[in-house]
DNA sequence: TTGGTAAGGTAAGTAACGCTTACTTACCAG
DNA sequence: CTGGTAAGTAAGCGTTACTTACCTTACCAA
């Protein structure tokens, strides 16, 4: 759960903006609490005023870094016609975005996923989201005639998506450089003409 | 690195034995080393004698259950003849062998991933070593003039992998069905014959 | 037999960390 | 003023991963 109610106190935003800073140097599990309030300029203990546990303040930062994320990925696809633009524009966006921000990236990829409770935030909610995005984007395809209609949208869906993240790991991981565009390139191809030869 | 030397004591296996029976019941984070201890029939001490720290005893049982699934998928591709039915036989041996041995599934796909010294264990030399002779298989059916050769190996090999992984993380973090042959036989479509209508 | 050595295993402790509790201060409506 | 509430603090408590020093047993050469 997100923090409920209509304020947003000064102590509240800096703890979010000290873990996220702090992020771009260490993981998440060598960060303290200690490290994170001093950074912040406040004390240990309001932490857990305003986040259940140290948990919980890393799945507020994501959901932040992930909303926008998505709202912007939305944007981007709206002006294209055909759905197979769309699947391109996010796929390149994806992309685009994990290299642009990796901090985000290790967080979403790696960081968050290693505990259950992570799968009840509304954090994991936005990636649903998002997930239901681009299925919609590919029922709607099929429903043109676009997109073979004996493929199971969901699957396509996953396959998308992991095939994004997969393509961009490695780089993710060991800080290296990827090329936007011909990955999105070669991913396409893949996806919409398949593999064979010929 | 692995346990050097060619003894295994007792009190070592029993440790790893201990650990892969937590796992079934709980996340690596919520177990204690006292709990692992007190599980082996050992003191806590022994742990430190065997292994680096708590997560390299992870990261051992880890090798070993990857070590034996690497293994086995290369016997079954073994007898195929084409890089494509390779390519399937190697999906579907991934999906069964995810949704049958959920924990391990669950270490490889969730836990290890969160802390950067994974990637520098003998475990993840194994998946690096499953990769390359999925990328072995693909530059074979390139060579044979069975798969496009305008495809870049390497990509198409993580786009196989990450969909693989998407396609039954959800069954696996949920603990529902996954019907392997229906998944395995819709991947292979979307991957071989893409996507688009017609 | 003896004495040295090394491996297998134990017991007790420590520092650090996440988190809690009880308290203070600031603000504001009635 | 006064009462109530939200923001923030200070100090400490329990757990946990990890360390250190020690004990025991088996083996083997002189």
């Amino acid at each position: 759960m997100r923090h409920s109610g209509n304020t947003n106190p000064p102590g509240r935003q800096k703890l979010i903006k000290a873990l996220s800073t702090l992020l771009k140097t260490k993981h998440f599990q060598a960060i303290t609490t200690a490290e994170i309030a001093a950074t912040a300029g406040v004390t240990e203990g309001l932490i857990y005023k305003y986040f259940k546990d140290k948990q919980d303040l890393l799945y507020q930062v994501l959901y932040e870094h992930f909303t926008a994320f998505h709202l912007e990925v939305k944007q981007r696809m709206a002006p294209a016609e055909t759905a197979v633009d769309k699947v391109e524009i996010l796929i390149r966006s994806s992309l685009k975005s994990y290299t642009e921000n990796r901090v985000f990236a290790r967080m979403l990829l790696l960081e968050v996923r290693s505990t259950p409770a992570y799968f009840a935030t509304d954090a994991y909610g936005v990636a649903r989201g998002f997930a239901r995005t681009l299925r919609g984007v590919i029922e709607d395809g099929i429903a043109r005639g676009e997109i073979d209609r004996r493929i199971d949208p969901l699957l396509l869906t996953k396959c998308i998506l992991g095939s994004i993240e997969h393509a961009c790991l490695g780089e993710i991981l060991f800080s290296r450089q990827l090329d936007v565009d011909s990955t999105t390139a070669t991913l396409s191809h893949i996806l919409f003409h398949g593999v064979r030869a010929q």
